[in-house]
DNA sequence: TAAGTTTCTTTACATATGTAAATGAATGAC
DNA sequence: GTCATTCATTTACATATGTAAAGAAACTTA
């Protein structure tokens, strides 16, 4: 829980006794490879702090195309959040990439701390604006710059992630094919 | 002033105490077109209350690209969030498309108000939230659909702005260019 | 109203990227 | 260790979209 504690703490600090009352809604889960967290279609629950671990966020149309919204890479928040907070079945699951280990707490519940707990209600908004922030950055590279050097930027962000998961989650991050995604690799390695 | 609380009380309800002390910070300023109300590259201390007009919000990469971010169309909370939470210099600028009308406020002297108003901290997130929701909404549009449906949607989003403003912005909108936003609006005559 | 400016459309060509299919490499199961 | 499966790369071709430039249309404004 430490683990936890330093994490939130870091974002915007809480009292100690609210992270006791906090901390009592987490229970410790573990995900296989391939598990799903969230499942399209579902109306999420729960938040999850993952502890160790690779999860991806993706989007299926109803042409089945897929597209890999975003990595999380343990210790990270993790959960449907739109769903969460339009209480509509999620759209976004979200998958394990690797055997992950996480905690989590109901939702509902935590929410209604944010009533007696002034401190949570500001983390809880400086969460969201950090996610704003995140999604904003995220639109301007995909805006403004080229898919290869949206991989190098890739790259530095999620060091670790590459060698531990197939290339084409990678391309569907990036907004490409597996077979242009190579294709860049290639013309990196040659110049 | 009551077009600006029951915009905000539609997000999530404030007490009329905090409502006086927060109108007490708005003064109604008014934007000639073209002009801008936040400048790339400024820091910003001011979130504006749009009441009547058009405002874009846009990026401008190192090649002179620029990229239309967003569409303001009043009523409508504007200001460089980005820039005023990370209080770094903004690097999306808000420009008028038509004269407007707007209420301005110190974002700071708003912020301190959320430590003794736990309202508007509950405001703010849910603003925040909202937010996120949008750019989530616009991350899956622009991922997975093609430029000629994204320009049905914009078109259904922004019904007035058709016509009030010139087609590259909604082009640089939809991240296309000029000709390709021609091709899609003759093949939809044509059809 | 006429001239000048801005905006929109069109054309021709270049390029980035997609799809499908084949091959090769790596990984995992037994 | 062998076989089967999954994954990555490559090739060939198709398509969407970009750029640049020219012409047409729509507005400003004197």
């Amino acid at each position: 829980m430490l683990e936890l504690f330093n994490y939130i703490n870091a974002i915007s600090p809480i009292k100690e006794k609210t992270f006791v009352e906090l901390q009592n809604l987490f229970k410790p889960i573990k995900l296989k490879k391939n598990e799903f967290f969230v499942d399209d279609g579902s109306y999420a629950n729960e938040i999850g702090f993952l502890q160790k671990g690779i999860v991806r966020a993706f989007f299926l149309n109803e042409e089945g195309k897929e597209y890999s919204k975003q990595f999380f890479v343990g210790p990270s928040l993790i959960g449907a959040y739109t769903s969460l907070l339009t209480r509509q079945p999620a759209k976004i699951a979200q998958q394990a990439l690797t055997d992950c280990e996480l905690l989590v707490a109901d939702y509902r519940a935590l929410e209604k701390l944010y009533d007696t707990h002034h401190d949570l209600e500001r983390l809880g908004r400086k969460i969201a604006e950090y996610y704003f922030l995140e999604k904003e950055q995220k639109e301007i590279e995909m805006a403004l710059l080229d898919a290869d050097k949206r991989y190098l930027i890739m790259r530095k962000k999620f060091p670790a992630i590459e060698s531990q998961i197939p290339q084409y989650y990678i391309a569907s991050y990036l907004g490409i094919s597996p077979t242009q995604l190579s294709r860049i690799r290639r013309k990196l390695l040659e110049s």
